[in-house]
DNA sequence: GTCTATACACCGATAGAC
DNA sequence: GTCTATCGGTGTATAGAC
């Protein structure tokens, strides 16, 4: 097994457990590498390997989701196409969100200034997509805040209540929701 | 230290920590208690102790926050009683949810079914005001959801950026968002 | 690179004195 | 009720054979 084949199994445990409740035996576990095995892969141990997968997680969503909102077609085009690949990243709703996860407790200490910074870069790309859109800025930034607040949320609700409908409706609404075509959320 | 003023402290911890990442050393620390001396008062230990703070967490949100949406009081006024309760119960958004924390990892499995319940009677109860506000009923289930959402969402986006502030623009709107006062969210 | 074996700290939990 | 002392188990991490 590879580097990167390790990665992405050991990222679904972090997601599921959290830092604190991901042990080196469930690493092993799901990777099918000894403890020892794993240390030699990443010598920094649990801290390395969630500091990598969490990095990996970054890369991944800023090449995939954050790439195409900076293309060169229309705004609503480009939103859609975040709105998808969104979907992707949570699996349709039933992967936790590694971020949300990683901010509480000791990992927060450890991680919180690499997810704020993905998650400010995320607001600023969808922010300036929409002045692009012809939003005000100042619009535009709130709008953009809310969109990341509606899928987080709905990730919590689909986690409690075992069924993944709010995600899914919040992910196809998003796009209109962003453009305001709802009239949704002026500040009026 | 009586067993209430220890739960209050407990709280905290759990909140901050998630289950998993709670220690006793930390609950010990938190209360001024000796481990024995938690045992003393919790002899199911640590998940004892996090079903109790669980428990009471839900009876404070059932008989101050949900309490008032039943009143018999204009559907508005209910909706923004409520409001003022949620930024309470998450201390201006700078305290975790108890829910979202409890509901990964192994702590999924011991009190999901717990936090299922209180969310449903959330969304249930919130959905009846909304009927008596003359919302169509599947409209106001929707609603309701995209209000826990959004507070629940708001909620992550407060701990990653270390700013409350969307957490009060949240709260402040949303009686709006839920009466449809924005014609926010008509499923259109 | 992967393994077994192991070191050492901390975990949750208990015993028993006071 | 609260404490100190301690148990068995598990946590992270390492040593060393292959």
């Amino acid at each position: 097994m590879s580097k990167d084949q390790a990665i992405a199994q050991l990222i679904k445990v972090f997601r599921q457990y959290g830092y604190e409740g991901t042990t080196l035996a469930r690493l092993s576990k799901a990777t099918g590498l000894g403890k020892a095995s794993l240390y030699h892969y990443f010598p920094g141990g649990k801290e390395e390997m969630a500091a990598t997968v969490l990095e990996s997680a970054n890369s991944w969503f800023e090449t995939t989701v954050l790439k195409p909102l900076k293309a060169d077609s229309e705004p609503e085009k480009r939103i859609q196409a975040m709105s998808q690949k969104i979907n992707e990243f949570y699996c349709q709703g039933q992967e936790t969100c590694l971020w949300s996860v990683l901010s509480v407790g000791e990992a927060r200490n450890l991680f919180n200034s690499q997810i704020e910074n993905i998650l400010k870069i995320w607001i600023d790309t969808l922010t300036q997509v929409l002045i692009e859109a012809g939003v005000e800025p100042q619009e535009a930034r709130q709008r953009s805040e809310d969109g990341i607040i509606q899928v987080q949320g709905a990730l919590i609700l689909v986690r409690v209540l075992n069924n993944n409908s709010p995600f899914q409706r919040v992910l196809e609404r998003l796009p209109k929701v962003l453009l305001g075509e709802l009239s949704h959320l002026q500040s009026s």
